[in-house]
DNA sequence: GCCCAGGTGGGTA
DNA sequence: TACCCACATGGG
């Protein structure tokens, strides 16, 4: 990797340091078997959407494997209505409760006791858990040096010129992996999907205003 | 009315 | 393996 690049890289993080706030709440707060819930909830769906269902389940039922693998199917789809894709997110719920008191004892714990090779894996055998599931759970309750990547962070990082257009989950993952250092992945992730709704939009692109436009290579072309 | 918010799994070639 | 589609609602 070019010596540049990971010196652009790390004047991007430092400038969108300084333009965003990051929220405080993310990382603590909810549980390994919550976070699971509200992550599955929030697959291809807005945060308002996401923060209602999840707060409309949490009125229904505690969020933990027990009760909610117990839980009428169809009284979690009604919680699960505004968020969408609402059938397929209560059956997915429902069997990750039920799979996790059965084969895992009731707990998540494993994501902090195995290597993080083992516990992602692990993860990805989960029904309704991809790449980006498994790795907010690694990331933000088990602090394993890992990137979520969602939509935003896959098409800011091809604006910047970080991955070739055609780049997959893992190889823009390991991009970004590379480019950073692993104190830094919480921020870079957060940051990235920052920029990536305020400024580095899909459709109306802000670059005019966007605090690191001299360092991205769309901007300077044009 | 349309476009955007925004991952995973199952099917087909 | 590599695509392609289904899943579904809410706000601007």
């Amino acid at each position: 990797m070019m010596e540049t690049e990971i010196r652009r890289a790390s004047e991007i993080l430092k400038i969108l340091r300084e333009n965003f706030t990051l929220p405080k709440w993310l990382s603590s707060r909810r549980d390994e078997f919550e976070t699971l819930v509200v992550t599955v909830i929030s697959q291809n769906t807005a945060d308002r959407n996401t923060a209602k269902a999840f707060e409309n389940l949490s009125k229904k039922f505690p969020i933990t494997p027990e009760a909610i693998s117990k839980a009428d199917v169809s009284k979690i789809e009604e919680a699960l209505k505004v968020a969408g894709l609402y059938r397929n997110k209560a059956k997915t719920l429902k069997k990750l409760a039920k799979l996790i008191l059965e084969e895992f004892g009731g707990s998540l714990s494993f994501i902090h006791e195995m290597p993080f090779e083992e516990a992602r894996k692990t993860l990805l055998s989960l029904p309704g858990v991809g790449p980006k599931t498994a790795d907010v759970l690694l990331l933000f309750k088990a602090k394993k040096p890992t990137i979520p990547i969602d939509t935003h962070i896959k098409r800011v990082s091809k604006r910047l010129g970080f991955a070739p257009k055609d780049a997959d989950y893992e190889e823009i993952r390991e991009k970004l992996q590379a480019l950073y250092s692993p104190k830094d992945y919480f921020d870079v992730h957060i940051l990235l999907i920052m920029l990536g709704r305020k400024y580095c939009k899909a459709r109306k692109p802000n670059c005019k205003d966007c605090p690191i436009n001299n360092l991205c290579p769309k901007y300077r072309e044009a």
